[in-house]
DNA sequence: GTGAAAGCGCTAACAG
DNA sequence: CTGTTAGCGCTTTCAC
């Protein structure tokens, strides 16, 4: 059983004191060559084990990120972990995850609990219940830099990495108009929720920049399950004007609109064109395969760790910063009738 | 800002002393109630937040548990994370994730990571490339308690949660051969995972078990991805004795399957039935749907975390002790023939 | 039932 | 370039 070596224990067996010995032990200039040498090689042969609870203690500061998301066992979500997780390995942060099932209290309290730790930051992608921002504030107030992913709330200032939702849709209208379709419907998120926002401002944008009007019977919210996909077409289905495609907001919505689709015999793609969103690996596996929005998830958990590094080894900490990444149309089956 | 307060404010503000607010802080039998709840009131009032890294370098054992998995972005290994956190948040414990990419040496590294953070314990599932399990004997060393899960070391001694691979298999060729189907050819994964062995040894058993032969021709190692799956089932195809059936060790090998019949249009269950492994989310979606075993992948993280609690509140310690989930075939489109 | 005092292992002034 | 010194905030004997 090996009994803790501290660094008092290589100093006195090196004939130095501890505090050449955490020096060297940690680059610092000052410290000589030939020392820093000497004391290295001692530290790994004694098996020495840098103990982080005392240098927090000490510094105040840890090498700790808290991660805060509504869900880890998702493509997106996991991805993005995925991504930050690399970058944190990088330059030796370790990551603490916390999810929080889309309960508001739930987040509430990982934060919290993420303050207690006293991370040296925490990246942030809001549950669909979140009601207010108190929680970031408090995680600022404690000199807690946040890095909002995602669903971020806008109006809280500071560092976020976002999709450009907008683009993404309006890209997608685009593309269904080029496929010579005409009558488009839309199913929509949660209306609070920023990036569900923008994927409708997307689709009504795009609808207008190809002179197609919009039909409000053509618009579900609130659809993000394959349960309300299918009913939302169910019920679009027995109006008396159809559309000829669809645009959904979420990849599992998408297929509940094929399932509903199969159901009715409605031709995908020849009688209604479907686009989804976020390029979920499944995508490709459905039949047809689904056309669909790809948002780099892992470059987004990548950014979030270089944002937070950037602001960190910033003279003056910046206010604020909005990486946006741009998305990317993958065409698949679903949505082209044009060879 | 918040100036950090600590128990020795709470104390001058209650006229008692630092250890007095230590203990009522963490209910300690001595403390009469009345000051334990005066006490926690000031505390909450003056927003008292416990300062870990202290109160670890004292007692030298932190509240956070390592988990160290191949690859964080896949519905398995997800859900397992997803599971840990949710025990481990009931107990306030803290998880940090590291993923191997499955590379053994990240995975040493890694462990060596946690050690260093002093963390609670470490749950490892191992890389495909895993060698050897000196990295493991270094963090029981260490008296870090490891628990073992999935993908285990079997000579390796200790805390372990395992699914029933081989039942699993065995249950999966019973049904296919249920269905008529008796040409059983199997694709399996790399040699020297414990997992993939036992799934192949299942399938040998069941085969046997039916009455069927053994053909070694029928058989394809290290096949856990789309594009190697393809590849056999094009060979398997031109052999002159042909299965009927075919049992994949990976879900996504089963989609590859899936593509290579359509592109030589065989005709799925009809011709041929497939049965994959593992239950992912999109094992529903594609056409036809695909039968698999479901692993229960997030009663594996809370079964690790309870193992972990269990060793952790024993008398004596536990030296080894495996929990052994069961399996579930979920059965679906592609292994079914007879109505 | 509460207090006094020491120390966990490290770091950062400050001094030389 | 290296040493001295003090203290981060908490817990835990040992007293009373």
């Amino acid at each position: 059983v090996p009994q803790p070596v501290t660094i008092y224990n290589i100093a006195e067996k090196l004939g130095l004191t501890a505090s050449t010995v955490s020096r060297a032990l940690r680059n610092h200039p000052d410290i000589s060559k030939a020392t820093k040498k000497q004391v290295q090689d001692a530290a790994k042969k004694m098996k020495y084990k840098h103990n982080v609870a005392a240098s927090t203690l000490r510094t105040g500061s840890t090498k700790t990120i808290g991660v805060v998301v509504p869900q880890i066992n998702n493509y997106f979500f996991s991805s993005v972990i995925s991504g930050i997780e690399e970058v944190a390995q990088e330059h030796r942060f370790n990551i603490i995850i916390c999810q929080t099932n889309e309960d508001f209290e739930k987040e509430v309290q990982s934060v919290r609990t993420l303050i207690q730790q006293n991370v040296a930051a925490i990246f942030i992608s809001l549950s669909k219940a979140t009601q207010h921002n108190r929680h970031l504030k408090e995680a600022v107030s404690h000199k807690i830099p946040v890095v909002q992913f995602d669903r971020t709330d806008c109006t809280l200032k500071g560092l976020k990495v976002l999709n450009d939702n907008l683009s993404a849709s309006i890209a997608a209208v685009r593309h269904l108009a080029g496929q010579g379709y005409s009558r488009i419907a839309f199913l929509a998120g949660p209306k609070h929720v920023n990036i569900f926002q923008e994927r409708f401002e997307g689709y009504k944008q795009g609808i207008k920049e190809n002179g197609f009007g919009y039909r409000k019977e053509w618009v579900a919210f609130d659809c993000l399950t394959k349960e309300k996909a299918k009913e939302a077409l169910l019920k679009i289905w027995k109006l008396p004007a159809r559309p000829d495609a669809i645009l959904v907001s979420a990849d599992l919505a998408a297929v509940g609109v094929l399932d509903a689709a199969k159901e009715l015999g409605i031709k995908v793609p020849q009688q209604l064109g479907l686009c989804g969103f976020s390029n979920e690996p499944y995508t490709q596996w459905t039949s047809p395969s689904i056309t669909s929005i790809n948002q780099f998830s892992s470059e987004i958990g990548r950014k979030c760790m270089e944002l937070f590094l950037e602001q960190k080894n910033a003279e003056k900490k910046l206010r604020e910063k909005t990486i946006m990444i741009q998305p990317e149309l993958v065409v698949r089956e679903s949505s082209v009738r044009v060879p």
